[in-house]
DNA sequence: CTGAAAGCGCTAACAC
DNA sequence: GTGTTAGCGCTTTCAG
């Protein structure tokens, strides 16, 4: 019968007063040792559990994290989650998880996070923060940090996305491709835009010429065009479209690039043989198809967003801090590196 | 300035008592047209924004629903997720997770649940119900579905293991192998059991004898053993043991058929010419490797539970349901199908 | 150290 | 219809 004990049958069978009671739940130092102990063991015996919503109402905070993400669209968000979820756990923290199908519904989200007390800090995720909401995080100083995402106002955990894309259109040059494309997402995401940034970049620091024609996307604007139809369709234009087309493609990530290969495989072209590629993500199914890409630290990035989440809650003058991990490229066959190598080396 | 307008501010702004702003808030039909516009103004003009625990404790119920959930493990939860979250989403519930990490969190996470008037209604993922809950989640009346997982006492929603792994094994000796092995998972786990059972019946229906040395199992006891290591293990131990290895596998799960995959590559053996290969889920990778693998419609299955959760919040009165799914046979290359009707059909 | 009392912000029953 | 009041269960002064 837990059903309903309330501090207030446990002070009268204990024969003290609902304060104390409370003082012993949030172990507060001024009881004595033998009030606690009666009053803790009287707690056990009716088996009282907290009203979890009166506390939050009393103590002004919720214990509460919310995660507004863009939903499971990918791998990448698996893993940051498991991070997220990983560290949050060995703290009394509750997680809310709110996904986000529709653009439309972040605000609406975020409104519902900043309902005073509700939760006591948001991470919000690979998506561009609408602007009006800015000046309302700042007027209720709701702790926020920002993951795969900036803004200068907020904490943020990001990936060095240019310097990826640079790493990776750069180890494909270096290979000996002499021309490479490039298989990018939707340019209204800051990790898109990047991404090409950093592509051109390589490509011009080689002194070959950009040109717009050797980048296309898939017409699919779903998730920014970080998904599989995308790659596909990206990978098909470039296959059909009769000019000639590059031996090697930077793809901006890991899912599209699976698009892509199977749209050379539909057309009997052999990767690396014919066609090199380096994704983005490193995604668990990258090793399987043996895909060269740069290796995000997803995990990491979901502990560390909520450390600093945790830091700024207890703290909100902290100095705002963005960080930024690097990259790895993670050498397996589709750039071809492998195959060259044991050319070279006469295999 | 929404930081602290309460409903004492909205009513003196619009001249009405506290009561009023009330039901205009909960849409109560007793208030003129007039009233109700002249409140719902000064409400949007203060921005007022409702304090969520101060509601949920005056109501006696948190419009929330838990999720308690073995993390992350495998694509099989994020599926299922999925199918939660977007159902969720059209309701204005909030979804809280409970990941576990460890067995042993179960027990806090669930009481953590059952403290009155913290969540609606939960789900619960994948594992066995402690036996000493039960009667606690009865007193309660807590509203729960088993997803994955079963019990006489409430909902469910899962798939027949069972019947799935006798369809598979099956397929297999119906392609002409003679013997066929397992690579099972711990037996403590539901699933994992049934499916086993679904092997045995296969192999004793067609009259071959079941020989327990035709069943092995990785040591890793992670996720009851469905991960990739414990496929890995199961198969090296075929591979080298020294005696003679069937040509034909069912595998429990797909991650565990994907460890099996590098085993036997490793091992310099082909799939499905040397070895044929049947998993059971149909993750997202399944296809990419081209495994042939029992589906489980996940998706459905979480979207099915939130609308059941729904439905018994709603009438606690309701039947107790038990809705099993039947997996599909997914035949791609690693059975060995696709190659044999070449062959057949003399291409 | 401890009891009593005043909120926390909202809902709902009760009068008018 | 609408204002007033009494909770919801807990935390936190404030006396003593």
């Amino acid at each position: 019968m837990n059903i309903k004990v309330t501090i207030y049958d446990v002070a009268r069978e204990a024969g003290v007063g609902i304060g104390t009671v409370s003082r012993v739940l949030n172990n507060h130092p001024s009881v004595t040792p033998e009030t606690r102990k009666l009053v803790k063991d009287v707690l056990v015996r009716l088996n009282y559990q907290p009203h979890t919503y009166a506390q939050r109402l009393a103590k002004r905070h919720s214990e509460t994290i919310s995660a507004i993400i863009p939903f499971f669209s990918t791998y990448f968000f698996v893993e940051v989650l498991r991070g997220v979820q990983d560290k949050i756990s060995q703290t009394g923290y509750d997680l809310v998880l709110y996904g986000v199908n529709d653009p439309q519904q972040v605000d609406s989200y975020i409104i519902r996070a900043l309902d005073r007390g509700r939760v006591d800090g948001i991470l919000f995720f690979s998506m561009q923060l609408p602007d009006h909401i800015v000046p309302r995080l700042r007027e209720t100083a709701t702790p926020i940090v920002l993951v795969d995402s900036s803004s200068p106002d907020f904490d943020s955990i990001s990936v060095a996305n240019a310097e990826g894309a640079y790493v990776a259109t750069n180890h494909l040059i270096e290979l000996g491709y002499e021309s490479v494309g490039m298989i990018g997402a939707n340019p209204t995401s800051n990790p898109a835009a990047q991404r090409l940034a950093g592509f051109r970049r390589a490509i011009e620091s080689h002194n070959i010429t950009f040109d717009e024609s050797i980048v296309r996307r898939g017409t699919s604007s779903r998730l920014d065009g970080f998904n599989r139809e995308a790659g596909y369709q990206a990978m098909t234009e470039f296959l059909e479209d009769g000019s000639e087309m590059p031996k090697a493609f930077f793809v901006s990530s890991d899912v599209q690039a699976i698009g892509a290969l199977d749209a050379l495989n539909e057309h009997g072209l052999e990767v690396p043989k014919d066609v090199a590629l380096v994704g983005f993500d490193d995604i668990e199914l990258a090793r399987h198809v043996r895909l060269t890409t740069m290796r995000q630290p997803m995990y990491q990035m979901g502990a560390l967003a909520v450390e600093r989440l945790l830091a700024r809650m207890g703290d909100p003058a902290l100095e705002i801090l963005h960080t930024t991990f690097s990259p790895t490229l993670i050498i397996r066959e589709s750039c071809g590196a492998i195959l060259r190598s044991r050319i070279t080396s006469g295999k």
